[in-house]
DNA sequence: GCATTTCTGGAACGACCAGTCTATAATACG
DNA sequence: CGTATTATAGACTGGTCGTTCCAGAAATGC
């Protein structure tokens, strides 16, 4: 590696970045409002990140394999499938209440969802892997013997996931705690077989 | 009445300029796209509406008010509730297909919500409003022993509000009556109560 | 028909934005 | 040590934005 390195981290300044994004959207994002919050300079920024699009693309991607991870972790750890919905839900939880941003693939789904098609595919791509993981895990429960019969998994995922992305959108105009918690409640009590009678 | 009279019909206008912020938001749509959509000039568009926000709001308090009204109207014919309910699905099913823009009140949270406090109310009460209809008419429900004890007439308000929230964002990335049907299915199966044994 | 009021279209303004250019500083390699 | 290479900081550019100003046109009430 030749020439002067960086001083700042990469990593560190696209996370700063996908904040940024994140709370207030793609057009109403100034380069110099990322350069402030990511500590670097504007040339640095176009050397390093391409320009704006590419750098809302590469914050788009980390999001989406951040939320991901955390998914994947929750949904492969042992225990009952519907268990680890819940610590699923709770994590979703946590990450309602400590920030206000609500969801970057939902904010850009409205925003720019309509024009920008390689942001687009990337958030459906991302839905389609999170349906197929809470899919997989419904079956899971399906075959325990744990899951309600009113719908088939992969309706039940969808609905998850079209009943969280409402409540992230409703998110952006403020919303406490209990209102996520009455909701994930809900959804609980919908997915979970009735008590069966005594044979 | 006084002076040269408008050329145009003020709510014409009105409603031209809510498709374009319904379609592309708030800061994407410029006073140029206004005018042309609306099919007047600068400075008429000035003296009738005010500033660019003022003309949102209108344009927002306008969509809210169209919406409500073809809710209610469904809500209030006769017929067993879930039958309503069902009819109120139609609806939206049929919004969703004619229009690819979502719902503008949740392009609006997630848009402005957090730094535009009279568009974040506006919505606020809207919600708020929807979600007593929904609520009444699941309690109509529950009397008439129709209804699932799965969750309250409330809580049920609430998931059908954020699920169809969900759909509207999702519907910005495309999305084909299918999917909405499946969802409204769904929807449908959860509210119902399971058929009793017979007495 | 005249005065007044309002509407209309286009020019103009200041602010801001994304992106580029230039000069300087700092490192690595030979 | 010196040269090539890369990073940095700030000035600059062309364009777009929301908004206002201005002059002329059109309609009403008297």
């Amino acid at each position: 590696m030749r020439g002067r390195p960086k001083t700042f981290d990469r990593d560190e300044a696209l996370f700063a970045a996908l904040e940024l994004f994140w709370e207030k959207g793609y057009s109403a994002t100034a380069i110099g409002d990322l350069t402030e919050r990511m500590g670097i300079g504007r040339q640095s920024l176009y050397n390093t990140f391409g320009d704006k699009h590419d750098l809302y693309l590469e914050a788009l991607r980390r999001y989406v394999e951040m939320r991901m991870s955390m998914a994947r972790e929750i949904f492969e750890s042992d225990g009952a499938p519907l268990d680890n919905l819940s610590a699923f839900f709770a994590m979703v939880r946590e990450e309602a209440v400590a920030r206000t941003s609500g969801c970057m693939m939902v904010n850009c789904s409205t925003e720019v969802g309509a024009v920008d098609d390689a942001a687009a595919r990337l958030v459906e791509k991302a839905h389609l892997r999170l349906e197929n993981m809470l899919r997989d895990l419904f079956e899971r429960a399906h075959e325990a013997g744990d899951l309600t019969d009113l719908a088939s998994p992969r309706a039940l995922a969808r609905l998850i996931i079209d009943t969280l992305n409402g409540i992230a959108a409703r998110s952006r105009l403020g919303l406490d705690a209990e209102e996520v918690d009455e909701a994930v409640a809900t959804l609980e009590a919908i997915v979970r077989a009735p008590a069966r009678r005594a044979a």
